[in-house]
DNA sequence: GATGAATGAGGGTTCATTCAT
DNA sequence: GATGAATGAACCCTCATTCAT
């Protein structure tokens, strides 16, 4: 059966499992599914995770880990007001937040998920303090909860509207909060 | 068996469905369980619903316009910017978009099926419309969107942070906005 | 799929399931086996038994009641000592409370069981009172139990024994504690 | 990893096997939970004994000696009838034959994987050989085969029996088989 | 119209055993 | 010699849905 020697397999299964959970939502995600998709024996699945929750858990913090990677690192270039403005819209209009509407799919899975267990609660705490730890760079630190929240509601308004509003719209409303 | 005669039973279903996702998700929605918290016999179920979809379409409608009339009533009731700002304040802080934890899990599991299923994005883009027709009887209509987006964010922000921000913070932020 | 209807089906799942226990023992049982052997789909087991342990303790509640049924028979047919030597030490050897090597796993895998778990206890409680009140129309209450355990302990030996010893050796037993 | 030198493992995953199996039964035992209850690498298992049923004959095995050991040790000290009277009460009311309810448990366990496999048949043929021997010393050897399966029953009974009855009925039995 | 009974598919998980090291 | 990693089979159980009544 070859493939007994596979390193690098626990990181496919958890980068499978979200792709999986991006495709079909934590509901329709299943051992089975994520060892298809990783090309992994099932048995193999509760080998490397006690059980679906150490998944999730560990795919959530994963994905929350990336997305904050690009988010700091487009805020932290931004020098001056009008390159934060311009950063925050292109973060909040497809450039940043979501690369795809698979990235909308898992943040909203997490939040969903963050909702009723306080396991993955965790994780969108984390997230949410680091991109205030980031967004303090350049705004008084007792700015940031509104800013990050407002980059939020954008975020999910622009990205569930079929008609969504424009980058002037956004880039209006971060300038409020920051002037 | 009694209950052969049951009006409001379909409407007893759907309130059952609500209850069921908030305690489990929709992940852990089944109808046996629907059933179960209706007190209504399992074949009921999928006599009444095509299908499980149906029934999910049919309860996250009726939570939406549930939100939105307490969202509507509430702003509508305001007169000036400071009533406003405090309706909105209200709002976000516990005060309407959610009565209660399970508000928050069914508005994520909503947005969480929109984001992925279009049947479920036409009962948000309702929501929001609607949200943003209530808003336009005190701003002007291209404002609604920025402000209608705060509020989401502020209300998620406030709900999944362990330590949320105050009510002064959501209350400057606003008035920014409606400045 | 014919067989939509079954009447019986029910009982015929609980048979099979000694027959399945007889053969392979409690921890050899799996609801694939039993569905097999009563030829009856899989997912009809948890249908008509809500767990595993509820088919057990069924399954031995019917075993308990058969033996016992066949116990209180042939000890009630006695009339006077001699026949009621002559019934119990037919009852040990090979006559009734094993009628094949299948009573006598089933028996101890019932002990085994009550051994463990309070639910199977009460049914070896149950049949050991009902096996005292049956001696009681012979003998004095306060000897029904030493009776009931000689009866008990040259049973398993006689069974388990290679080299079992005679009816002899059971009888004038047998007949010192009527004495 | 310390623990390469280790002697003495092969004993304690015997010891171990002794104590998952009084918890969960032999249908609850696996090599991971020995090898667990043990603290032994799960490869451990199968390197010292070639299978689960090995393992089981040889804990068994001690099993059978550790009590058989008891018996002949309370029997041999005794002296006279009333001496071996008193004995043999007190190894059945909770004195020798089960020092707690984990010996109750792995007695039936035996008894019932004897009435399947003849492998283990020899280990409680040899038990009661054993047990027979001892109390030979006390009685013609035409007695001890009834008297041995008065004290099985005795302890049975008294052992799963909710309400068990006393010492004194205990006593009478085996002294009018004595007598 | 309404429902209890039924079922095949699939769920998560545990397992004894194998094998490369 | 000893073991961590791995796996395919089997485990019990839940499910949406169908169907005879």
């Amino acid at each position: 059966m070859a493939r007994r020697v596979d390193p690098g397999r626990r990181d496919r299964i958890v980068d499978s499992a979200l792709a999986v959970i991006a495709a079909g939502g934590v509901a329709g995600t299943s051992h089975r599914r994520v060892a298809a998709q990783a090309d992994v024996p099932l048995g193999s699945m509760t080998y490397h995770f006690a059980s679906m929750d150490e998944l999730l858990r560990e795919a959530f913090t994963r994905f929350a880990t990336t997305v904050g990677d690009r988010f700091e690192s487009r805020i932290a270039a931004a020098h001056g007001t009008d390159e934060l403005v311009e950063a925050i819209v292109d973060l909040v209009h497809g450039g940043g937040l979501a690369t795809s509407q698979d990235d909308l799919v898992l943040t909203l899975e997490l939040y969903t998920l963050a909702a009723r267990e306080p396991a993955f609660r965790q994780i969108t705490r984390d997230w949410m303090r680091r991109s205030r730890t980031v967004l303090a760079q350049h705004v008084g630190e007792e700015r940031t909860h509104a800013l990050d929240a407002l980059v939020e509601g954008l975020f999910v308004h622009v990205s569930l509207d079929p008609e969504p509003h424009g980058r002037a719209v956004s880039a209006d409303a971060v300038r409020r909060l920051l002037s």
